[in-house]
DNA sequence: ATTGCTCACTCT
DNA sequence: GAGTGAGCAATG
C-alpha cells in the first residue's frame, strides 16, 4: 500500500511510486538483506544463515552523472552480507573513489565479466537507512544524481572513507590494587605516587588531557598501569542518557493558555505523523514550546532534531537549550572540524545524542530513534540550498517526519505563504500564539513618507527628530538598511556617468573602509577613480545610502553616544559581532546601524525605536516573493523594537507611502497581508497554488546559452503535447541579472498544478539535456521548487 | 567531475 | 619537433 501524501493535493507521495521516463533504465530490483539468494535457496535449516552473495552491486559514484554503476562484490563479504548503504572503495576510471551500495542484483545490463570488483568494503554495517532513505527521496525529488546527494549529505571524513566509529576518550582509574593503602613499587617515584593520589580522588576515572593539563606525563601513567595500579578506559565522547535519569537541568517556564494550548496539541499525536504550524508573534514563546516538546519526546526515549536558520545559530540559543537540559545537545554547525562533524554524526546515529540542532545540511543527520524535528523560523531563506543539490531543509523535514511517522513543527512569526497554505486547508495544524510575555502589543510599522524630504545619510528630518528623543531618553535606536558599503554607487554630475562592473549588469557599490568600488556580485574590485573615467569631470559624488554612510552620518550628529554598525564587512572577525551585542545588552544609549543581520533572532532588549531607512528596496523587485520576503524582513526588524518595559516605536521610510500592500502590512499586520497575497498568487497561478521547476542555462558564451535555450523549449514543448502535460513552459528569458561574472544566464520554466506532472516535465528536460551534445557547453540545472527566480 | 586522448596551433 | 590548450568521449 502506497504511504499517505505528507502533503495531500500536493503530492510528494507520488513519488514513492514514480520511475522516471527517460533514459529507459533497468528496473529497480532491490535486495533487501537476508532475502533470496542463490547462495540462500538450497541451503539447510540446520546451517546458520549465510550472509546475502548478489552477483552484482549496483553502486552511486561520487559524480554528477546520474546512473548507477555497476560492479561485483569483492571476494570478503561484510559481516551482515552485502546491503544497500554500505561504503566501498572503488575503481572508476583512472581513480579510487568512496561509492554506496545501492542495490544488491544478480543481473546488469552489461556481462559480468565486464564488471570491476569492489576493492574493498569500508563498512561492517551499512549507513543508517533512514539517511541513505532520505538520500534517495532528495535526489528523486530534486532530480539530482544520487552519488552526488549521499557524497554531500555525508560528512567530510566519511567521504573519505573513514570507519564511522564512536571516537572514544582514554579514562584512567585505580586498579583494586591501586587503591590498598600504601602500594607497593612507588617509594623512589614520588609524581607517581602524587598521579595516584589524584586518580583515587576521582572514582570515575580521569581523561588523558585532564591529567596532562595538570603536568603530568605519559611515562608516569604508562609506569603506574605497568605496575597494575591504574587501569584504562575507553568512553564515548558524548555520554549516553538512560531513560530515567533526571532529563532537566533547570524547571521549565510556566507556559501562558496560548502556550499550554499549543504544547497539548503536540502531545496529542507524539507517535504518528503530525505536521504543525506554529505561527507566533516575536517574543510569544515559541522557544519555550520547542523545549517542552523536546522534554516530552526524550523522556519517551527519542530523539529531536532541530533546524534553525543559518544566523540563527547563536551562542544564546544554543546556550538555552544546553542550559535547560541535563542531556547532551549536540550542535551542527560551520565551525566545527571534520572531526568534531563525524563525532556529532556518529552520536546521532547512534541514539547517544537525544538532542541534534543543526542549520539547513543538518536535515541530513541520521538518527536511530526520530521523535520529533522542529524547524525554526521555518520562513528563512536560508533553508534553501541556491547551488549545486537544490533542496529546501523545511520541506525535507516535512518528507522525513511522514517517513517516520512523527511531528514536525514549524515555527515562525512571519509563516511562509506555502505553510499558511497547508495550514489554512487543513493538512497541517495551526496553532498560533498571538500574545508577547511582555504585555505590550507588537510594535505597529508607521510609514514615513520620502517624497519631497532633505535627506541626511539616508534618513530625514523628523526621524532624526525621533531618534534625538529616543537617545535623550536613555534608550537605543536601531536604523535597519540592507545596503552594504557606503553607497549604492558612484555616479558623475557632469556626464550621468555610474560605476559599472565589468563583469556583471550590475552597479559597483561604493566603500569608505578601505575606500574602493566593489561589485556585490562577483567580488571584483576598483580603485575609486579621482575623476570621471567617461568624461574627466571632478563632480563624482556617491548615489545613495549604505550602512557605512548611515554610519558616519549618524556619528556627526550624535557624537555623544557610540554608533555600532553590524553588516557583513564590520563583523568579519569571528567574535566581533558577539562582543558588540554584549556591549549593547548592558543597556547604555546607543545606536545600531545594521543590515538583515541584525534583524533576525536577537534579542535586544533596550531597543525602542526601529528606523527602516527605505523599504521599498525589496518591495518592488520584479521577483514574486519579493512582497513575502520584505514583508516577512520588516515584521521581523519591528520586533526588536520594544521587547522590555517600553512599548517601541517602527518608523518605515518610504516613497510609495500609499502602497496599498503597505499599508496593509502597517495597519493589519503580517497574517492580513499574507492572505492578500495568497489569493493574488491563486489569481495569478503561482506558488502554492501552482508549483515551479526553473531550469538555468549559464555559460561565457551568450550564443550558446541562447541556442541551448531555445532547442531545449522547443524540444520539451512538444514534448509535453505528446505525453498531454498539463505543464507550461515559459521562455527561455534571460535571468534577471543576465551577465554575472561574465557568463550569460538564461532561464526556463515549468508550471504546473499537478506535482507529478511537473516532475515528470523535469525528468523529461534532464533527459534531453544529457542526450544533446550542445547542452555538454553549457552549465545546466533544474531548480525544484525555486525560492527566488534570479 | 575527472581523466586522458586527439587535433590543431604556437614557439624554437 | 616539442609544448600547450580546447574539445571530446568514457567512466561499470
Amino acid at each position: 500500500m502506497p504511504p499517505p501524501d505528507p502533503l495531500p493535493g500536493t503530492a510528494y507521495g507520488f513519488l514513492s511510486t514514480y520511475k522516471p521516463v527517460l533514459p529507459p533504465r533497468a528496473p529497480e530490483v532491490f535486495v533487501e538483506a537476508g532475502h533470496s539468494s542463490r547462495a540462500d535457496a538450497g541451503g539447510q535449516l540446520s546451517n546458520p544463515p549465510r550472509p546475502n552473495t548478489p552477483r552484482v552491486l549496483g553502486i552511486a559514484i561520487p559524480s554528477p552523472l546520474r546512473r548507477l554503476f555497476d560492479y561485483r562484490p569483492c571476494r570478503e563479504a561484510p559481516p551482515g552480507g552485502w546491503q544497500p548503504g554500505l561504503r566501498v572503495r572503488v575503481p572508476f576510471g583512472r581513480r579510487q573513489l568512496v561509492g554506496v551500495v545501492v542495490e544488491c542484483r544478480d543481473g546488469s545490463e552489461l556481462p559480468l565479466a565486464d564488471l570491476k570488483p569492489v576493492d574493498t568494503c569500508l563498512d561492517g554495517t551499512p549507513l543508517p537507512a533512514d539517511w541513505l532513505w532520505l538520500c534517495r527521496f532528495t535526489a528523486r525529488y530534486y532530480q539530482h544524481a544520487l552519488g552526488d546527494t549521499l557524497h554531500q549529505a555525508m560528512p567530510v571524513l566519511l567521504r573519505q572513507g573513514r570507519p564511522l566509529e564512536a571516537r572514544t576518550r582514554e579514562r584512567w582509574q585505580p586498579t583494586p590494587a591501586g587503591l590498598e593503602t600504601d602500594p607497593p613499587g612507588l617509594a623512589r617515584a614520588p609524581r607517581q605516587a602524587e598521579l595516584l593520589a589524584m586518580l583515587r580522588q576521582h572514582p570515575h576515572g580521569l581523561g588523558t588531557q585532564a591529567i596532562l593539563a595538570q603536568s603530568f606525563t605519559r611515562e608516569q601513567l604508562r609506569a603506574l598501569a605497568d605496575k597494575g595500579l591504574i587501569g584504562r578506559r575507553e568512553e564515548p565522547l558524548t555520554a549516553p542518557w538512560k531513560a530515567g535519569e533526571p532529563l532537566l537541568a533547570e524547571p521549565p517556564l510556566p507556559l501562558n493558555s496560548e502556550q499550554a494550548t499549543a504544547l497539548a496539541a503536540l502531545h496529542e499525536r507524539l507517535d504518528a505523523y503530525h505536521p504543525c504550524l506554529l505561527e507566533g508573534v516575536t517574543g510569544s514563546g515559541k522557544t519555550e514550546v520547542y523545549l517542552q516538546l523536546i522534554e516530552a519526546v526524550v523522556g519517551r526515549g527519542r530523539q529531536a532534531l532541530v533546524l534553525v536558520p543559518e544566523i540563527g545559530l547563536t551562542p544564546q540559543t544554543l546556550a538555552r537549550f544546553r542550559s535547560r537540559f541535563r542531556v547532551p545537545v549536540v550542535a551542527l554547525h560551520s565551525g566545527l572540524t571534520d572531526n568534531e562533524r563525524l563525532d556529532a554524526w556518529e552520536a546521532a546515529a547512534s541514539g547517544r545524542a537525544p538532542i541534534v540542532i543543526g542549520t539547513r545540511s543538518a536535515i541530513f543527520t541520521p538518527l536511530a530513534r526520530p521523535g520529533a524535528i522542529i524547524v525554526d523560523e521555518e520562513h528563512d531563506g536560508s533553508f534553501k540550498q541556491q547551488d549545486g543539490l537544490r533542496y529546501h531543509a523545511r520541506d525535507l523535514a516535512v518528507a522525513r517526519a511522514h517517513h517516520h511517522g512523527i511531528p514536525v513543527v514549524l515555527g515562525s512569526a512571519t509563516p511562509s505563504l506555502e505553510s499558511l497554505a497547508r495550514a489554512h486547508s487543513g493538512d497541517w495544524r495551526h496553532l498560533r500564539l498571538t500574545r508577547r510575555a511582555s504585555r505590550h502589543a507588537p510594535a505597529r510599522l508607521e510609514l514615513v513618507d520620502l517624497r519631497g524630504r532633505r535627506r541626511q545619510g539616508g534618513l530625514i528630518p523628523p526621524v532624526i527628530e525621533a531618534i534625538r528623543e529616543t537617545l535623550t531618553a536613555g534608550h537605543q535606536v536601531l536604523v535597519f538598511i540592507n545596503r552594504r558599503g557606503f553607497a549604492p554607487t558612484l555616479a558623475c554630475h557632469a556626464c550621468g556617468w555610474l560605476a559599472e562592473c565589468d563583469h556583471c549588469d550590475a552597479r559597483m557599490t561604493l566603500h569608505r573602509q578601505p575606500p574602493l568600488l566593489a561589485c556585490h556580485h562577483c567580488d571584483r574590485r576598483r580603485a575609486l577613480p579621482d575623476v570621471c573615467p567617461s568624461c574627466g569631470s571632478g563632480d563624482l559624488r556617491p548615489l545613495g545610502s549604505g550602512t557605512e554612510r548611515t554610519e558616519e552620518t549618524l556619528a556627526a550628529l550624535f557624537p555623544e553616544v557610540p554608533v555600532y554598525r553590524i553588516d557583513r564587512d564590520s563583523t568579519r572577525r569571528r567574535d566581533a559581532f558577539e562582543r558588540v551585542l554584549t556591549e549593547v545588552r548592558r543597556g547604555e544609549p546607543c545606536l545600531l546601524v545594521g543590515t538583515q543581520m541584525l534583524a533576525k533572532g536577537h534579542h535586544l532588549p533596550h531597543v525602542t525605536l526601529v528606523v527602516v531607512v527605505n523599504a521599498d528596496a525589496g518591495l518592488y523587485a520584479s521577483d514574486f516573493r519579493a512582497l513575502e520576503q520584505s514583508a516577512q524582513l520588516l515584521v521581523q526588524v519591528a520586533g526588536r523594537a520594544g521587547r522590555a518595559a517600553h512599548p517601541g516605536r517602527v518608523l518605515v521610510q518610504t516613497l510609495h507611502g500609499d502602497d496599498p500592500h503597505l499599508r496593509r502590512l502597517a495597519e493589519q499586520g503580517y497574517a492580513a497581508l499574507a492572505d492578500q497575497l495568497l489569493e493574488e498568487r491563486r489569481a495569478a497561478g503561482l506558488p502554492p497554488f501552482r508549483f515551479l521547476a526553473l531550469l538555468r542555462l549559464e555559460s561565457p558564451r551568450e550564443e550558446a546559452v541562447n541556442a541551448l535555450g531555445g532547442q531545449a523549449a522547443d524540444a520539451l514543448r512538444s514534448w509535453l503535447g505528446e505525453r498531454g502535460l498539463a505543464v507550461d513552459c515559459l521562455g527561455p528569458v534571460p535571468a534577471p541579472m543576465e551577465r554575472r561574472q561574465n557568463r550569460y544566464h538564461l532561464q526556463l520554466m515549468l508550471a504546473s498544478s499537478r506535482r507529478s506532472m511537473l516532475h515528470e516535465a523535469g525528468a523529461g528536460l534532464v533527459a534531453w539535456l544529457e542526450a544533446t551534445p550542445e547542452a555538454r557547453r553549457v552549465r545546466w540545472s533544474l531548480d525544484i521548487d525555486p525560492q527566488t527566480l534570479a
